[in-house]
DNA sequence: GCGCTAATTGAGACTTAGTATCAGTACTCT
DNA sequence: AGAGTACTGATACTAAGTCTCAATTAGCGC
């Protein structure tokens, strides 16, 4: 999906300078798999400063690469995203591997709420939690 | 729907302590309406610990007297809950006040996706955020 | 009412996630 | 080459929450 060429041209095109820090994280996430935290990432690029790796991946979140990822316990975690647009996910609690669904099944029940409540909605939270067909099979 | 007495008798119930610190955090969340932080209340029961306004809210939350609001941000939020069982929220982005839904309307897609992914589905959160009809028709 | 003891407490150190500040470095443009 | 701006790492800071530990206390049996 994703690729160093591809990011480093839409970075280029942006007008964003490219610099070593930068492609240091970016190559940094595009190695992992499934979810990742913040500092996940900072431990992989030694040299490169906490505060950058924030900014850095603050950044490519803005431009649609990275999206966050909400867990079971509330805290939040970052991946690669493949669709850009508004999405959903569908997470591994045993492998953290993701899976996206590119449709948005909340939309459905946007009017009915809306009427039945009052209220204007303007935004939502939805994200799975389970065991993916890898790991349920597993013996784990 | 939850006040003083019956909490304190539920405590009781479950052979809990009933002390000072214990009785003003309960009071102090009583009296919130919408949601609020932990520091929140920390800020109104002068005196008692953060430490002890984070183990009691938490203790209240485990006895479903308390529900954590995800908000936009991804932040989490509290609230007293009206519904013990599994639900979901309606928040304002406005004034913070929460809508409880009893119905858990993400409980419909649960077999299609679980089919469609090969996951075993094991949790979810779903909240929208919006604007309340009050604030919907107030100026702002 | 008194004493015992386990439950509870507050202070404070620590963790995790993230932001703000700031002086120094390194591009870019002319 | 010089000026200006983007970017950087170090560091301090905030917010949310946990952990430890010595001191206190609620509520039991008497």
């Amino acid at each position: 999906m994703h690729n160093l060429k591809s990011i480093v041209q839409r970075l280029e095109a942006r007008k964003y300078r490219i610099t070593p820090a930068r492609l240091a994280v970016v190559t940094a996430v595009l190695e992992r798999s499934g979810h990742f935290s913040v500092d996940d990432i900072v431990g992989r690029v030694p040299g490169v400063g906490r505060a950058t790796v924030f900014r850095t991946m603050k950044l490519l979140s803005e431009m649609g690469m990275l999206c966050r990822v909400l867990l079971e316990d509330g805290s939040l975690s970052y991946r690669v995203s493949r669709h850009q647009g508004h999405h959903h996910h569908l997470v591994c609690v045993s492998c953290a591997s993701v899976q996206e669904l590119d449709a948005c099944i909340a939309s459905d029940m946007l009017g009915d709420l809306a009427r039945s409540t009052g209220f204007q909605i303007e935004g939502h939270w939805l994200e799975f939690f389970g065991r993916c067909a890898a790991c349920r099979n597993s013996v784990a």
